[in-house]
DNA sequence: CGACCCTTTGAAAGGAATCAACTTATGTGG
DNA sequence: CCACATAAGTTGATTCCTTTCAAAGGGTCG
């Protein structure tokens, strides 16, 4: 079995678990799944690879490493709407919306697996069931918008960071890449504060009130939770809005 | 012909409209969404119809009015996540995601038309080419949503109004909803304060500001556009996130 | 060791929020 | 038709939070 094959099979099983979380596959979905086939790709730290203005023929899978979607504004500023951890199908939408509106980019050294949109459409032509699926995926990621657009229109910065250390806890929980309390977390405070609209100055005075509160440690590339509970709380946190395990 | 049925032709007519801005309809696209029974009701002004954690069987088609999507902070000060106008359907996505995570209320006197989700997930199985467009219509909703994070995020208060003001102006104008250089506007500046993430005072300034400048012109319910061209510079405006007419 | 990147710190400036009137429209009932 | 109530818009003064600017400290890797 070839290099490629093992490295296509391993996209259908992350890709597989992602949708079966969402509702179980039936054989059928299953096996048109493994009739996909993924160009795996190996992608540098700080690289964008998918651009504004492109017009997307495929997909990307991520299977390993942390990416992000931005924007930029006249003045060069940017600002980061989403971040996207191994499981996530960042550009899904780029299926029926082909012009890209934003850049997508690697945080740290990544693992992406590219399916053309023509073999997503036919999949999904034979498959009412996987069309539902992926369309229940793009709408959590908007339900994901939206209350990004309430935590950092309504909370303060601390209370953000709080905010956002808990989502991205849950969301590497589900896919199951936290040990013990902690997980790694390649980003920099000042992408942080990209995400969160806050400086870099403000990103680590907030993280030292948590920290000196004694409900997160934040060093070298890892994130530890030290009171799930007070963090929740400070970040008027509701995982629901996940809708992880409906 | 009963006033019901009267009434339940005009949702189709509005609903294919806007449909059609989107794809060309085939003939049975047209006539399945002609055996769509709709529910047409009047809401006052104010009024919250759909409320967080409401586990929806229908969907609403806003056929005449202003809504908002809304949600509470825990100290109860309520950010609005989107601003719909007639043509909109706010909680198509509540086919998929039953669960609301949001409420949906009036602004201005409002008619909605109900259908339920039976029948509109009948119709989606019976035609794929309506499955994509009314997907791709909850993914521009996602892009609307990602501008806006960019925009809360990035602009000063001026701009951010400026920016709000033409993203109204583009969707009414779609929508036929325009004369001249204005449209009705019923929102208050306290609503738009709770668009943008800003306190009613800062929205009254930056709009004397707009005002003084003689870009805009917002009086007793209506906005005027005085200078498209500067507003939409210092707004830092590109239409083509709306993906209106692609 | 030194270069680089990231984090941390302090001081000053700036923008928006808040607070507290006051004004202007709109609408109601006597 | 006017007195009054109510909602929305306007204004000024003050406070507070965050940004900005500038520089120093710390870890990592060639």
């Amino acid at each position: 079995m070839s290099a490629v094959s093992d490295r296509d099979e391993d996209a259908q099983d992350i890709l597989i678990r992602r949708l079966q979380a969402i509702d179980n596959l039936t054989a059928q979905d299953r096996h048109l799944i493994s009739s996909l086939r993924f160009d795996v790709v190996d992608i540098p730290p700080r690289t964008d690879f998918v651009r504004e203005g492109d017009r997307q023929t495929k997909c990307c899978l991520l299977m390993d490493g942390v990416v992000i979607r931005s924007n930029f504004t006249r003045s060069g500023e940017r600002q980061i709407q989403s971040v996207h951890i191994p499981g996530d199908v960042p550009d899904l939408q780029s299926l029926h919306l082909r012009r890209m509106d934003h850049y997508i980019g690697s945080v740290s050294q990544c693992r992406v697996a590219f399916v053309a949109h023509d073999q997503m459409l036919r999949v999904l032509r034979d498959s009412p069931h996987l069309t539902a699926i992926l369309w229940r995926e793009t709408l959590i990621d908007a339900a994901l918008y939206r209350a990004i657009i309430v935590r950092n229109a309504r909370l303060g910065s601390t209370e953000r960071l709080a905010h956002f250390i808990c989502e991205m806890w849950c969301r590497f929980d589900a896919v199951g890449l936290t040990d013990r309390n902690g997980f790694a977390f390649p980003m920099t405070q000042e992408m942080v504060g990209q995400v969160l609209g806050l400086s870099i100055v403000s990103v680590n005075r907030s993280m030292q009130i948590l920290r000196s509160d004694r409900l997160v440690v934040w060093d070298r590339g890892r994130i530890d939770i030290l009171d799930w509970t007070q963090l929740a709380e400070i970040a008027q946190f509701d995982p629901t809005f996940l809708h992880l395990n409906e």
